[in-house]
DNA sequence: GTCTATAGAGAGATAGAC
DNA sequence: GTCTATCTCTCTATAGAC
């Protein structure tokens, strides 16, 4: 890769976090070097210096970044005041959506979290049990209306959760099935789970 | 940890395979040496490859037992010619049964693939395919019946081989729910996901 | 079968020139 | 902001003594 000399902050800084993020989701955190991820961006391993104090940081950025997106993004797409059955179906598809878009972020999220330090884990983990605690309020809703027969709220929002983030372990663009076609099935089946 | 000098290959060699077990499903195998899983059995790094070539094939071994195991004990526990119905509550039961026992040899299942030479990683996938393969087989053969209604069987097994596999990242020998607890809210989810 | 010692490679991170 | 050079450490794997 050619470089030039001189100032490219606003430009590397992306390179390198999205560099490191392909990387750590191919081989995993602890199997690639600074040096691996310079070559990929195109500089010298020191330069990534400039962008991260350490590889640690490197690592805890990322998921974060990738937590406070799932959170903002289901936020601003989440319509106010539905029904629980309308939530769902609307939680349903936009998790299917947004971590199909971000199969590498996803990835590194569930692998590497015991590469975190202590401090950062608490960090990340806490954004993860926010995300989930919306989706058993969804439910925790329905039951409540009536709507949903649910023994277990929690179980069932980290049991719904786990089945629709595997999606990502098998789902190809170039697959038997579209986006829109899995969403319809997996709504068929959480319908289906939580139903009266 | 004291040592003899001696022979042990009858004690060392499991203990090696546990320890390395343990320690990958800690820190992840390009983070462990083998220095510490020397120092976990209680020899030093050299006495290692007395057991194994290298690194790559203690970890191959690992996940190849592990899924030999699997499909063994699935099929020693199995009932014969069950409805499907039936069939389909022991699989529900004996998966959370077997993973919970087995949460360092699940984890690294799913964690270190990536780390696996291809010929290794296609011999653990095909195992892994006939396991899901038995799970559609039951699906389909109550679709026949009229027992299931299930859009498709595929998919199907494999949302809820994820769901239950889920247990495995939240389930503590301690926590608020039994294992017997986990199976019937379970068996109650996965029972309504393919209900007519 | 295990030890000690080590070869040879590669890691993370830093210093100073430009 | 990036380079080159390097410090210091650790790694996998092997050799040869016991």
């Amino acid at each position: 890769m050619a470089r030039t000399i001189g100032s490219h902050s606003d430009i590397t800084g992306p390179r390198v976090r999205e560099a490191a993020l392909t990387l750590f989701a191919r081989h995993g955190y602890a199997a690639v070097s600074m040096r691996q991820i310079a070559a990929e961006v195109g500089v010298q391993a020191g330069a990534l210096y400039n962008y991260t104090p350490d590889k640690q940081s490197l690592l805890a950025d990322l998921l974060a970044a990738h937590m406070d997106e799932l959170l903002v993004a289901h936020t601003a797409e989440t319509p106010k005041n539905s029904a629980p059955t309308d939530a769902l179906e609307h939680f349903t598809r936009f998790h299917i959506r947004f971590n199909a878009a971000r199969a590498d972020a996803v990835f590194i999220s569930y692998m590497e979290l015991r590469n975190l330090s202590a401090e950062n884990f608490g960090r990340i983990e806490a954004l993860r049990r926010v995300y989930e605690g919306r989706l058993e309020a969804i439910l925790r809703a329905g039951v409540a209306s009536g709507a949903f027969d649910i023994p277990d709220p929690k179980i069932t929002a980290l049991a719904l959760i786990a089945m629709l983030t595997g999606v990502n372990t098998w789902f190809r663009e170039a697959g038997r099935l579209s986006l829109a076609e899995i969403e319809e099935i997996y709504w068929g089946m959480v319908r289906k789970t939580v139903a009266v």
